[in-house]
DNA sequence: TTTTTCTGTTTGACATACCAAACATCCGGC
DNA sequence: GCCGGATGTTTGGTATGTCAAACAGAAAAA
């Protein structure tokens, strides 16, 4: 297989969609333009760092700068920002409300990934969070089942999940 | 905030972590044990960056090699390894068979963020999935559901997983 | 007005991770 | 024993992404 290269093929590095993401949250509350200073501040990187990166996502079209320096997206970059925002709080939200994962861990896990999950997979994991908050009684059910089903998870060897592996036991042993 | 860090942060790299897996898939047919040339037919890549990239595993203990150039996973290594593929296997079968995310997105989508998941995330969704394939009437019952509702999700503007964005709209007008 | 501070850029350095190509070594066939 | 092909390593190059430090210009303070 050759997936495993598909990682280095994404539109957005972490890096960049970070880039984004802070041009955008600075540009809040300056009528969506941010400088150089606010960027690094902002991700708590230098002053050079965000002058190197901004040349390349200028280049590639997702930031536009004006005769002062002054920095925005492109509408290219909104959207893309938009996107990862959408990613990571669905995710997050999963995480925690879900999988009851503690709401630090959800946010370190959902920042992680948020730029690497593909378009059908935010908009499936969307329906399926839309799912379980509508006024359907089995989500509500659901949802409560499976805090108690938590607490008295059986530690089987085999099941239909793991493909062979307990996924449990290795997880565990793994100790990550 | 500086969570976005925590990226580079991770024990194992994308690439590290697939040169593990790279050597416990040769492994399989010899013993555990595999060659430089294995490894970079496996990964697609040259022996020369698996030479160098081989250094910097010993130097951390994931892999161990004897005299003849044979390399093999430390105990260490494959208790990464396992954990890895673990997090791949069930990250997948969650995509596609809860979120009914086509097969191949599913292999690229988990395969991205094999290695990005923390210990805490992965159990929960193991727990979630062993949930949703129990004997429970209701895991089968919502299951059934969610394909349904999927079908007439509402486009609504706003709801209560959104944070005040429209996701599935804002996912959709990204376009990634 | 002068001086200081802030801002953005550039440079040289380091780390990761890949490539191609040259090199050394070793093993099998003859 | 010798030669050729396979194997592993090294070297020089590219690209990203970070830093510190030096630099230039502009704005603010004295």
């Amino acid at each position: 297989m050759e997936t495993w290269k598909e990682f280095e093929a994404n539109e957005l590095t972490h890096s960049a969609a970070h880039h984004l993401l802070a041009i955008y949250e600075v540009g809040l509350e300056y009528g969506g333009w941010a400088r150089v200073s606010d960027i690094a501040r902002e991700l708590s990187i230098t002053r050079g760092s965000v002058s190197i990166n901004l040349r390349a996502l200028k280049k590639r079209g997702w930031v536009e700068t004006d005769e002062h320096h002054m920095v925005k997206l492109s509408p290219k970059g909104q959207k893309a920002a938009q996107a990862v925002m959408a990613k990571k709080a669905v995710v997050k939200t999963f995480l925690s409300s879900v999988l009851n994962v503690p709401e630090l861990q959800a946010e370190i896990d959902s920042c992680k990934v948020e730029h690497l999950i593909s378009q059908p997979t935010g908009e499936q994991l969307v329906h399926f969070m839309r799912f379980l908050v509508s006024e359907d009684p089995l989500a509500k059910q659901v949802l409560a089942r499976f805090k108690n089903f938590h607490d008295q998870c059986p530690e089987s060897k085999t099941c239909d999940v793991c493909h062979g592996h307990c996924l449990i036991e290795e997880l565990q042993h793994a100790g990550l």
